[in-house]
DNA sequence: AACAACACGTGACTC
DNA sequence: TGAGTCACGTGTTGT
């Protein structure tokens, strides 16, 4: 009459598993119910071959179940146990690890500029490990440490403001590529509230330009110049 | 005509030509079989009540699908697409994750810290609460963690990611121009930590056109491709 | 063919 | 009593 007789059921709720597990299930007892009637005509197929894929499904759900569990158990975010919530709650744990990694990324590569910005250009290429794998981190050579470290500043290269045709100003910015620098200086342009006819963004290798054709007549050249120039300078110094 | 609460999977699936395998199963069926119909009196279980558990399990298993593949998106970790590997791919990846965040932690409580009796007792083999409140020294601003800017949706209005040669995938995305979408684009690929060669965005009239150049072969391709939808459908969705 | 992965509908169960 | 979640056995589908 009962058939559940497996052990490991019912205590996704309530939890606190005791977990009886063993691989290997080549035959669990059980009698599966391909319709008792035993050793009855044609016994081939229709108890061999069927509960075979019968044993065969129940362990695959056994070992998802278990991983999941497993996955639940690697994410400090518990919340519910049930299946939809740890996938969920792995899934948030997972983006906020990342955003960690990026902070403290950017740390680093903001400690480690401390030396001049020489304009030399660098031109390589070998994206190995890019992150992830192994985040080096070389070799302590600046201890210019103390004051504070925020996040990666913002290091021009070169900028430049020109006049095109009779209402139209262009902008071009070379910055040293850094964790964070397109979305700032997307952010910093809108702040700006520019008539902003078209913009464009590229990064490659280690360099992020920024090209905005700006609605302005020549006069106010300049002033957007400035402009521009103290809200970078203000995003770097807080 | 809204469709945008559930089903965002769908919209976007449609095109690429090039792409043909991926079986990705047939969508509803339609119309449950809830058996004989008319006729029998008592009209009150068999319709209603019967097919509104199915409909509803019917929910339950297609969430937890689009968690899963949801779970993967966020791990760069790829090997298979069957769900157990996806748990599995996920608890590697956030155990090393786990060990990356330690080593660095490590390493810098080492660096600044020269000298000062510390209580470094702190995390020898913690699991539970690593950093769930996380002390750490947290980087002055970069405040803009969660909550508030809600600002319009981002409407994709063309998506497409290709190959080019061996190792090189292009992606490529428009949308309508709204009031944070440049930034917001840029944080959504940021966030996805891929290996980027190159990457453009340009804002002219009312569209935003963002290229990347990433470092993928062509295996990754669709898996990018969910990767970045679930990204997307994830901004737009809180 | 035999196998692995899946979605499905259904009975059992808890809150 | 009804809405949730689960495990089960089964049919289907790519390899």
């Amino acid at each position: 009459m009962e058939n559940i007789s497996d052990e490991y059921i019912l205590d996704w709720e309530t939890n606190t598993f005791l977990q009886a597990e063993e691989l290997q299930p080549s035959y669990l007892d059980e009698a599966i119910p391909t319709h008792n009637d035993s050793s009855s005509q044609d016994g081939t197929q229709s108890s061999l071959m069927a509960n075979k894929s019968i044993v065969s499904e129940r362990n695959r759900r056994k070992k998802l179940n278990e991983r999941l569990y497993a996955l639940r158990s690697v994410a400090p975010n518990i919340t519910k146990m049930h299946k939809e919530s740890i996938v969920k709650d792995a899934i948030d744990y997972i983006q906020k690890l990342h955003e960690e990694e990026r902070k403290i990324q950017a740390e680093i590569s903001d400690l480690e500029s401390a030396g001049s910005s020489s304009k030399s250009t660098i031109s390589e290429f070998d994206h190995e490990e890019t992150f992830s794998s192994n985040p080096k981190r070389v070799t302590s050579e600046s201890f210019y440490d103390s004051g504070g470290s925020r996040s990666s500043p913002i290091e021009v290269l070169e900028f430049r403001v020109s006049s095109m045709g009779e209402k139209t100003v262009v902008v071009s910015l070379t910055c040293s590529k850094r964790s964070n620098t397109m979305v700032k200086l997307c952010e910093m342009f809108e702040s700006l509230n520019l008539e902003i006819i078209s913009e464009n963004i590229t990064a490659f290798s280690d360099r992020v330009l920024k090209t905005v054709f700006v609605q302005a007549d020549e006069k106010e050249k300049d002033l957007l110049k400035i402009k521009i120039e103290t809200a970078i300078a203000a995003l770097n110094a807080p």
